[in-house]
DNA sequence: TCGCGACATGTCAACACAGGAATGTACGAT
DNA sequence: ATCGTACATTCCTGTGTTGACATGTCGCGA
């Protein structure tokens, strides 16, 4: 929020409608919870409430304190690292549905990884040329890990079908020996 | 749970060892949650209390009803995409620290991704010739995934950081230039 | 035998999160 | 003029999650 917030003025509303469709795939928020960090955030005197506009819309601002906490969490906080994934999970416990199921799981994790991975780059075409380079910079990095995040994943799953596709095939020989 | 229960009974604690020692990196848990969901799962009939032990241990065993969800879960309900990094969500506000700090916080992203990489090698290095092929091969794959995983963070990090240099130098051109 | 550490479970408060319901206002098109 | 849509906020319920606290038992070494 306050990310947001350090690029201008917003009421709640504008907010959601940013989370909703740009930020949705790395922060998911919803209304409930935008509200109420809002209410948090300004009784913390992080933001401040600049104007009301026409239907009760209250436009936020970020204060000085808040930029301070913001650079703060940027820099000096360390990020978490990822968990709970219950993709790999489920990777787990693929032994207690044969061979054949957790090939197809796999194949299935890699076709939809081709699939973000081509909305991706519908993504990218569509904002080419658009804001000035050093605006889009980081845009363009988070785009691209997202790139290569979904082509490890297919190449991954496809090398982890195809090591079970080997397995089948030994087993079968061996059984075909006996 | 019903994964871990379906290699055999385990009582809360073994599964919460379980958590602490293996499945941390997937799916942390805290004890609290685990035995709130032993008490659903026994309530629902997908596990059962098999044996009573010595400390009031109750040793609980999968039945066929938690079997059969289990294989449901495991083929039928599709995986969730992983939302949510707080890691990926600082990279869109890093024009608010200077290209000085957002270089900074991406070299320090490969370097943890680097830390990360030989974490698992060294895991690797230790599981390996443990255990038959085919029951470590999910293992492996799963340990694949987080070797490939680090190794697209580490790579991505420092082309993105190399990025910002490169910006960092055309602007110091421009301006010796002016 | 005595005490400590590992075993083992249960409960509680606080907060995060998702989804939806309720409520109302302003604006633009017909 | 009015009606639908987008704007805009607040509240509520249920569930997931964390962390701490409480309670008690068994086995082993000094």
């Amino acid at each position: 929020m306050l990310g947001l917030l350090s690029a201008g003025p917003a009421s709640g509303y504008d907010l959601l409608k940013t989370f909703e469709l740009s930020l949705e795939n790395v922060w998911p928020a919803t209304q409930s919870q935008l509200y109420a960090e809002l209410g948090r955030l300004s009784k913390e005197g992080l933001v401040r409430v600049a104007a009301e506009g026409p239907r009760g819309r209250k436009e936020y601002e970020i204060t000085e304190e808040g930029r301070a906490e913001l650079r703060h969490w940027l820099v000096e906080v360390p990020p978490t690292l990822t968990r709970r994934s219950d993709m790999l999970l489920r990777v787990f416990f693929l032994d207690q549905v044969g061979t054949d199921a957790a090939r197809g799981y796999l194949e299935r994790l890699a076709e939809r990884a081709v699939h973000e991975h081509d909305q991706l780059l519908g993504i990218r075409e569509f904002v080419i040329g658009q804001g000035d380079d050093a605006l889009r910079l980081y845009g363009d990095i988070a785009l691209e890990w997202g790139l290569r995040l979904t082509a490890a994943q297919r190449d991954w799953a496809e090398w982890a079908a195809g090591r079970i596709a080997a397995l089948e095939h030994e087993k079968a020989g061996h059984a075909g020996a006996e």
